[in-house]
DNA sequence: GAGTGGTCTAGACCACGGT
DNA sequence: CCGTGGTCTAGACCACTCC
């Protein structure tokens, strides 16, 4: 995520966005002043702005100016959270939080037609099925069913799936992760769910389907998170 | 989100991409062969294939080239309904979907200190609290909680509100919508869901919660979604 | 009409991937 | 090493906002 040196340019200005630096006007200085104050072109200004923008700090606005957004506590942590990009993702790559992972199932299965609807695997291709349950503060809170291309993701065994799969396949398989599409619905608990979760009262859970692709394009994984509630939020931006 | 006439550029290749053209080599051409072919400037250029990415049709590789993502169904569909960035979105502005608006309770209040923490308005700003219960083929589906600033956005009668606020917003107030930020969130369900919304058998809901911001950076609303289970998908795409 | 951001061009150098 | 995309510069013109 991080860039050149002039990517300090944009860590200048979120400082000053978020001390309130530029609240009097609610407006960044023009973009021609900002190329005088930090004597760079005008590209680099343009990508500082663009990149805040992106987090929803401020709003280009043309003939006007770059307009900084209100900040307001809740925006705030939402800010924080896209900045870092974590929410539930951290559950497949890096996390910080403090959790404990147990192997509920572990077998590799050849894709049938069945399967092929579900994840989109070609019919034919060996996976590894993985059901594995995430607990948090002693709490059963997620439970992943992953599957692998284990032509893409080979090799995969219970002490690496116990551990991060992601770090596997980034350190060892030294794959490089490109894209990662993710659908997010709520769903009323199955069997599976019951089985493995501390859902308490509630009889839903949220359920993230993620697909990953490699940097060749290929996907190699389909992922089913499902999470209990009152625990996790996603965060959004939409731009006009 | 449309722009000038280079933006043809984009068009054409997210066609091909999605024919299948470049499936051979899973590659986009060069960027110096698209310079040629289009005849433009590499900056066109590499604005057409931004866009493409943000899509997560294509990833681009320093050193290799622009990778097609393999395209299956489910990802073409989450593909599509990011592109056109419907969704959940689309009841707050535009809509398609069959749909009725129910108005549960209309009134305006003075922001005090709990209501403060939950919208962030400032204490003592007027606003309006509007109810709201969409039905979607005869379910009810979506229970809307909205507080519009009043100072901003003024003169909201039930009429307006049994439409589109938003369309009353851009038509008549001619106020532009830069920004909204979104956290979503499952939650048990409560009194006021199961009064208004037909729950079922669940007894959870889905709440999106939004905060949206004018192009002078104001927050002028702050509303509170709540929908049933099992309906509705939010769809993202996560860049490495 | 003056000021501002949005688009676009032409050209340079760098960093990475693959051979 | 070559070819590729990533960063950056300098300069131009256009479209929009606001006085």
């Amino acid at each position: 995520m991080v860039e050149t040196t002039n990517n300090d340019i944009y860590t200048v200005l979120k400082e000053r966005v978020l001390n309130g630096q530029y609240n009097i006007k609610m407006r960044l200085p023009t973009e021609d002043a900002l190329i005088e104050e930090f004597n760079v072109s005008r590209y680099a200004i343009r990508k500082a702005i663009k990149q805040l923008a992106n987090e929803g700090l401020v709003y280009s606005v043309k003939g006007k100016g770059v307009v900084v957004l209100e900040q307001t506590p809740q925006t705030k942590e939402i800010n924080l959270s896209l900045a870092k990009i974590n929410g539930l993702q951290s559950l497949n790559s890096d996390q910080q939080i403090d959790h404990k992972t147990i192997i509920a199932d572990f077998k590799q299965v050849i894709v049938d037609e069945k399967l092929h609807r579900k994840t989109s695997f070609s019919v034919g291709v060996p996976v590894y099925a993985i059901k594995r349950i995430r607990r948090i503060n002693t709490k059963s809170a997620v439970l992943d069913i992953n599957y692998f291309n284990a032509q893409i993701v080979p090799d995969i065994t219970p002490e690496i799936a116990s551990g991060s799969i992601y770090d596997y396949i980034k350190n060892d398989l030294e794959m490089k992760i490109a894209v990662v599409k993710r659908q997010l619905r709520i769903e009323h608990a199955s069997q599976i769910d019951y089985e493995h979760l501390n859902l308490g009262i509630n009889n839903c859970v949220g359920n993230m389907i993620s697909f990953a692709f490699n940097d060749n394009g290929k996907q190699f994984e389909y992922t089913e998170s499902h999470f209990i509630p009152d625990n996790f939020i996603f965060n959004q931006i939409i731009k006009f």
